[in-house]
DNA sequence: AAAAAAATACCTGGAAACAGGTAGAAATAA
DNA sequence: TTATTTCTACCTGTTTCCAGGTATTTTTTT
């Protein structure tokens, strides 16, 4: 009898945004609201028993984070749709959610109306963004970035080593490389990245992706 | 006079697939193609000189990676939106290339006719993707993902801090512990992640976005 | 209440990393 | 063809890490 509805859930703690939500939906007749939720665990228990479209789903919430809930949610649920809400902008945030599973991203600040087609286009299959999230991802990526070092060819080599677990003798034995040469090589990489040790190195190079 | 067509470069070193895009694209009459290149270097002079809409990028070519290829692009001309044209189907290849700037990602498997709409997406400033990488991007995450090691509260602590280039004894005093705890900490952390330095660990617990 | 898991702390010894240099050969860029 | 960068290699000494344990207390789970 809801062959052409939409069911969707809500989960957020905060009971304006969920109020707020509601409202905003309540001109969509297409739409039916099977619940509203304020923690992850409460949400997981509904969705184990209902099938669902949709869930406009807060990424801060008490009890856990939004990147492992919406991997939970889509292990369980495949088909349906994870529309993150955040207050959160960075494009590390948003990439992070749609590499775990999330259809699509929206900021708080969207209206009414687009939440509506965000959700129609979800369905769809397509990802969906709140405009304030499409212009985020449109900036090239000047954003939140940090001075990515240049490395030479080699210091890219080592680096990579480093970060698979090698010493520097594996690395010199692998490179047929002085073990000194290797040593000089890891010493630029640190001054280069401005850290003390390979752990805080290999953390910036694995987010940057420069490996 | 080009006012309501779209101009396109192609970049990519194989002949036979700059022919194909050629043809595929004859059909599209709003659709312009200013120019066809098989390096990165030569595509980059080019860009220097002329406006354009859209590249269909090639991410393996000889000179450059299509990562650095696609940011340099996107610094150079922001409102050139770059298609990425690829063999390779990983999960990680697509987000990278979003990341760092593409609108899009085409497997090369892809036909004339999706070709065309995903160009006429990318215009409106959609993300577009071949019906195959929309697949890929459908399924969870449960591709190439490894058993992430269930850490206890004190081992995440500590791995963040260590993730942050902080000594044992530098630990110790945050955490007001003795630096042998710490120690002990670390070596069960090395122990659960099968590794054998810190550097190898925060690799991964970095890609895992276990930090 | 018993069992299991987590957090705490200790010991020893060897391996590796880090800090602070110097310096010549080879490749690239100006 | 100079300059500059990159790659190579060395030296000394200190700090930190890692591997191999053992063991008590506190918390959580059953």
């Amino acid at each position: 009898m809801l062959d052409n509805k939409i069911t969707l859930a809500i989960v957020d703690d905060h009971p304006i945004v969920q109020e707020g939500l509601q409202k905003l939906l309540a001109g969509a007749t297409n739409i039916i609201i099977t619940g509203c939720f304020t923690t992850g665990a409460d949400f997981i228990d509904f969705l184990k028993l209902h099938p669902l479209d949709i869930v406009l789903l807060d990424i801060s919430l008490p009890d856990v984070n939004g990147i492992d809930l919406c991997k939970e949610i889509k292990k369980l649920s495949p088909a349906t749709s994870v529309l993150a809400l955040s207050n959160h902008s960075e494009r590390s945030m948003i990439f992070q959610m749609l590499q775990n599973g999330a259809t699509g991203y929206l900021l708080k600040n969207i209206s009414g109306e687009e939440l509506i087609s965000c959700i129609n286009e979800a369905i769809t299959g397509q990802f969906a963004f709140s405009p304030a999230v499409k212009e985020i991802l449109a900036k090239p990526s000047a954003n939140e970035l940090r001075e990515i070092p240049k490395l030479t060819k080699r210091e890219k080599e080592i680096l990579q080593l480093i970060a698979d677990g090698m010493t520097t003798s594996d690395i010199a034995g692998a490179l047929h490389l002085s073990p000194l040469t290797v040593e000089t090589h890891r010493k630029s990489l640190l001054q280069k990245f401005e850290v003390k040790n390979v752990a805080a190195m290999v953390k910036i190079a694995t987010e940057q992706r420069l490996i």
